[in-house]
DNA sequence: GTTAGTGAAATTGTATACAACATGTATTCG
DNA sequence: CGAATACATGTTGTATACAATTTCACTAAC
């Protein structure tokens, strides 16, 4: 998912751990259903020590669960769970936010963010938002919120928001792509640069408690985002890894 | 640390990831030095295999870091670093406290918490507090912060909190240990049953914010024992894992 | 004296073989 | 006909062998 760049000579563990990923969000394995070892290990091209090393990391980062006799299943996610892993985003997005204003960061940092805003605002200001729009809004959004992450100066933090948000309907784009075939689409995307510009304001006056509020709230934009898109199949199946969400959980 | 039992019969992997963490947080090994694989299995008596298993563990749980030519050193922490944890703490356990005054908890449960307190309360208001009412606190306070967890009904948080807390000195009894040696332990552990008290009434109330707010204050009183911790250098040496924390970093 | 280069030793990454365990099926006994 | 047991099969946990890379020391040249 949008971490391309070395695509050749990597480890086969990174191999692994990329392929197996992708296989999990697109839902070719079943929730519930174990891992063969050695299946995977025909389907991927490579032996099962790397691969044994991805499904521990995959299971630390929470996409698999341990059986108890032994080997790794596929972890479903109900919605609730989802929406917690939103509000935990939210929240640690907030302390990031509050470190970032209470700490002060410096002007060329605070410079980038408000590039990064500014170029959001130009996307979002279009009457009509194409695909294409949507696609540049995308990565663009997710560098507001690791520069965010970057401003707390603060490497405890920026693991957790990693950890965080390595689920992808906890990521910061994830309902984005779904929000995109919804008819509020555009009035949540107005309210989340409202947003942006805002914690950028308070970060700038160095209101903390503001700018934790404000990205608490942002966060919850995505809380909608899930009501709606799940509701309507032509945009659940849009949300990276709806396999993994089971109804009534 | 407290989580024994099967003792005997366990897999290779979970005694390798065990011995490990013990012997890093002891300061068996120097932090930021390569953690040599068959020097270890030496050590340890078992194979690579169970040995690297738990390495990519630690690493995940963030006590190893990854070394770019590979294998993996004992991470190093900063004051820094441990203030931010605990910061992150306090705002996890904060989120689970609002979560749990929010959604309203049984009475049974609220029963048990409540005993909890009681039984903390016990050992807190002897004028006097020998090492024994030390030893009797500490677990009764971590399962205090343990049920608060449960209280919250949330897988996610859950496993973010167990996470942020498996870093020894982020956890909740972190700095009791080197507390005890300090002439304001008394008074701040009268405090932190304070807080313990008010939470549990917040939550009975479902004062969300209130909630929050108390277990936010509650994890700023271990900021206050990392610094009274860290320039003694008698109690210093009893925080768990004070061989990784590296002044001025 | 310092630096660059070369070689050997050590170390990790990977593959595979083996053993212990769990699982599922077939067969036999009640 | 049902249930329990034994056996065969498949799967994971562990050990180890091998290959590729890194690291370190030693030497030589500037």
């Amino acid at each position: 998912m949008a971490r391309d760049g070395d695509e050749k000579s990597q480890s086969q563990t990174v191999k692994a751990q990329l392929a197996l990923r992708e296989l999990i969000l697109e839902g070719a394995l079943a929730p519930g259903e174990r891992i063969a070892e050695l299946a995977m290990v025909d389907r991927l091209g490579l032996s099962r020590t790397p691969l044994r090393a991805a499904l521990i990391r995959l299971e630390q980062e929470g996409l698999l669960e341990e059986i108890p006799s032994g080997g790794y299943a596929v972890r479903a996610f109900s919605e609730a769970d989802i929406f917690d892993s939103i509000e935990i985003r939210g929240t640690l997005e907030g302390l990031a936010a509050r470190f970032a204003a209470e700490r002060g960061v410096s002007t060329t940092r605070l410079a980038e963010l408000k590039e990064c805003v500014a170029a959001l605002e130009e996307i979002v200001e279009a009457p009509q938002m194409s695909a294409e729009d949507f696609a540049r809004y995308v990565p663009m959004n997710e560098r507001f919120h690791a520069l965010l992450v970057e401003l707390a100066d603060s490497a405890p933090l920026r693991r957790e928001i990693e950890r965080a948000t390595s689920l992808p309907f906890a990521s910061p784009s994830g309902f984005v792509e779904a929000q995109a075939a919804l008819p509020e689409s555009r009035r949540i995307l107005l309210i989340a640069q409202e947003h942006h510009r805002l914690v950028v304001d308070a970060i700038q006056n160095r209101e903390g408690a503001r700018a934790e509020a404000i990205m608490r709230e942002h966060a919850r934009l995505a809380h909608r985002n899930l009501q709606l898109a799940l509701r309507s199949a032509a945009s659940a199946a849009k949300v990276p890894g709806a396999a993994l969400i089971r109804r009534r959980g």
